[in-house]
Formats: structure tokens, C-alpha cells, sequence
DNA sequence: TGTGGATCTTGTT
DNA sequence: AACAAGATCCACA
């Protein structure tokens, strides 16, 4: 279940904002991962995870969620490991963007594992053809890495392209779901 | 294999 | 309002 906005719907958003952020151990490395505790409407969405990253994650929080509260808490982030990386439940997201980001990581959302698609074949998808050099400026852009599974867009010529969190770890997530039956 | 142009959104100035 | 920078792609040498 995802509830998407567009930046200025977020910016009108009255009342306060907490969000709960921790990391704990992953099959990737060090995962960082933030979830919405206020407001009530949003309570218990996922609204970031990264890799390896952990010393970044606060500062990059506050520029992208404006105005909001932040409080750790490592123990609520590893309730989360088990559910996203060995069952593949995938919690509630939150997802925060301009237009083209949202349709972007929402066609992303619809691939499932194993498979793999080009960038172009993204912006197709959301009927923008051309767009390809901006769809692909979304996908690296999506802020919540493996749950939205960016990681499944490789270049047209079948070689990796790129990864924030480098492409050993692009490599070493699609192989592990490949590994998975 | 490498380089340059096409193409479109975003963040910055 | 203008511009530079992308997790691309294609053509052409």
C-alpha cells in the first residue's frame, strides 16, 4: 500500500511531522530506514531506506522531509528486517515527489523480481518515450531503495549503468534475488 | 571502444 | 529566466 504526493501537497501538510529513523544489519550492509510516526494518516510508512550510508541518513532526511521532528530508534528499524528482506512483505511506503518522480517509482513498483527492464522501457511505460534521460534521473533519485526496486533497471545493452549505493550492491541485490526460488 | 548530439527534468543561480 | 548536470541511448568512426 502506497500513499504518494506531489511536493507541494506535502508542504501543506498542518500539524507536526515525526519521523523514526535506525539501522540495523542487513544482507547488503549496514541498512538505514525512516518511518512516519506522525501525522496519524501516515503513521507507519516507510519513507526512506539506504545502504551503507548510515552517516548521511540524518542530514539527508531533514533536506528532503522539511519542518519534520526525527528521533532514532534502532530497535523499531530492525523490527523491519526480517519483513522486507526474508518474507518480501512489503510494509505500507510514503512516497514524496514531483509528478514525473512518482509516476517514475510507481512503474518501478509493478516489476516484479527476476525481471529487468532498460530505462527507456520505464519511460515508456509512463508514456513519455523521450524522457528516458529524466526517467532515469527519477530512478536515482527514489528514496527507498529495494522496496521500490530500482535495482531491476539496467541499461539497454544489458550492462549494469549505475546504483546509488554503488553497483556492487546493484549486483549483489540482483543476484541474491535471482538466488531466491 | 570512444565521442558527440539528442532529449527532458531538476536544482541552482 | 537561464543553465548545467544527470543511474541514457544512438550513430558513426
Amino acid at each position: 500500500m502506497i500513499t504518494n504526493m506531489l511536493i507541494h501537497e506535502y508542504n501543506n501538510i498542518i500539524g507536526s511531522i515525526e519521523i523514526i529513523y535506525g539501522n540495523f544489519i542487513s544482507p547488503f550492509g549496514i541498512c538505514s530506514i525512516a518511518v512516519i510516526d506522525k501525522p496519524i494518516e501516515l503513521h507507519g510508512k516507510v519513507c526512506f531506506i539506504s545502504f551503507r550510508d548510515q552517516k548521511n541518513t540524518l542530514s539527508h532526511l531533514c533536506k528532503h522531509f522539511k519542518r519534520a521532528v526525527f528521533l532514532e530508534n534502532n530497535s523499531i528499524a530492525k523490527n523491519y528486517e526480517h519483513k522486507i528482506f526474508y518474507l518480501s512483505e512489503s510494509p505500507p511506503l510514503f512516497l514524496k515527489g514531483t509528478e514525473l518522480q512518482i509516476k517514475t517509482w510507481n512503474a518501478l513498483l509493478n516489476i516484479k523480481a527476476k525481471e529487468s527492464l532498460c530505462y527507456e522501457d520505464i519511460a515508456k511505460l509512463i508514456n513519455r518515450p523521450k524522457a528516458f534521460r529524466a526517467v532515469a534521473n527519477a530512478i536515482g533519485r527514489n528514496p527507498i531503495s529495494y522496496l521500490v526496486p530500482c535495482h531491476r533497471i539496467i541499461r539497454k545493452d544489458k550492462t549494469l549503468g549505475g546504483y546509488r549505493w554503488g553497483i556492487k550492491t546493484k549486483q549483489d541485490i540482483l543476484n541474491y534475488e535471482a538466488s531466491i526460488p
